[in-house]
DNA sequence: TACTATATTTAGTTTGAACTAAACATTACG
DNA sequence: CGTAATGTTTAGTTCAAACTAAATATAGTA
């Protein structure tokens, strides 16, 4: 391949580890999704060694990940052994893909730290406590219980535009399909 | 102050901890702003340390960087040198300011990466090419078009988003605000 | 002006995540 | 079966970010 293409690709590929490390992803993930998103073939994890420059193991474990996120999908050719990777190009999937992911994990555990503090503020024995930590007390709940409520709104908002977005996989991509897709 | 309590405490502070971690912030940021939350009274930059457990310098950077997200607003009291600093209790205007600092930073080099690349293809010399690497460069240039274009709706969607939060601090925050906040 | 109280900056250390190298596992095929 | 080709797991290393300790800066007060 001509020097320019290689070297356009090699910018690219880096900025997309730079947004991947920004967002909390390992940089070669991003890198890995750069290089499959600019290949008109799909590459095999040999393929993806060569181009990213990062070792099989890596490869391996963040191609998984990829996976898992629904940014790449893995093609299987029937007599090679081999797994090929191809990028998922509708970038409103990647997001439900991530957003979903997140959710599922710390997400949950943030919410569930909150009601547990909130739980010991509330399982206190007041009886014993002065009136100025039963004052307190009370105020630790009542902030609690706002940020439990804000994370709970929150949750419900990301779960509602997943699910959304994924029985009727139509009318709000469409809307913005216009801008997001080129007429090749 | 009573045990209990104070364990609550240190529980809730060390969620907001991990949930700034989580989000690519220092943990320590996390946990100033979960004392800061729980707090009646503003708090000094020593009371943190103290109730935090990091040190002055950390805290110091911590709480600029807070007060930069618009998380928490620095007290001066007059006639004391002390900061002393209160939390932002409205969740939607954090969100807001985590997102405006995040659009104004690795956002926009986001978009510029891409911008480049797409210039390094675009002024590749095509005479010298083969017709297989003309070929690649079209490619390359119309997955790159579309990944940018689907930045700019972010972007546009994200500034739209907070600017109309700004403008009428009114209609869609109250819209919310009935599940965020208790009635005190 | 010197002294004290406070905040910021900086050089060095710690820590944890991500990466590498290499062992291991699995599958395909002679 | 045994061997070659590929993918996964793991023990150890590297590296960047965040933290600490301490020097420095700044502002108030006698």
């Amino acid at each position: 391949m001509n020097d320019e293409l290689a070297e356009a690709r090699e910018h690219f590929i880096q900025g997309m580890s730079r947004i991947s490390h920004f967002w909390g992803f390992p940089k070669a993930m991003g890198a890995i999704y750069g290089a499959v998103y600019l290949s008109p073939e799909p590459l095999s994890l040999d393929d993806l060694v060569a181009q990213v420059g990062v070792t099989k193991g890596s490869v391996s474990t963040n191609a998984r990940l990829l996976e898992r996120l629904g940014m790449v999908h893995k093609r299987v050719q029937l007599g090679d052994r081999k797994d090929y990777y191809v990028a998922e190009t509708d970038f409103w999937k990647v997001v439900r893909g991530v957003l979903r992911e997140r959710e599922q994990n710390e997400f949950a555990q943030a919410l569930n730290t909150v009601q547990e503090s909130k739980e010991m503020v509330a399982g206190m024995n007041t009886a014993v406590a002065t009136p100025e930590d039963a004052e307190l007390a009370r105020f630790y709940q009542e902030r609690m219980q706002n940020m439990q409520n804000f994370f709970n709104t929150l949750d419900n908002l990301v779960s509602t535009l997943i699910a959304l977005d994924e029985l009727r996989s139509g009318t709000i991509q469409r809307l913005f399909n216009r801008s997001t897709k080129t007429s090749s």
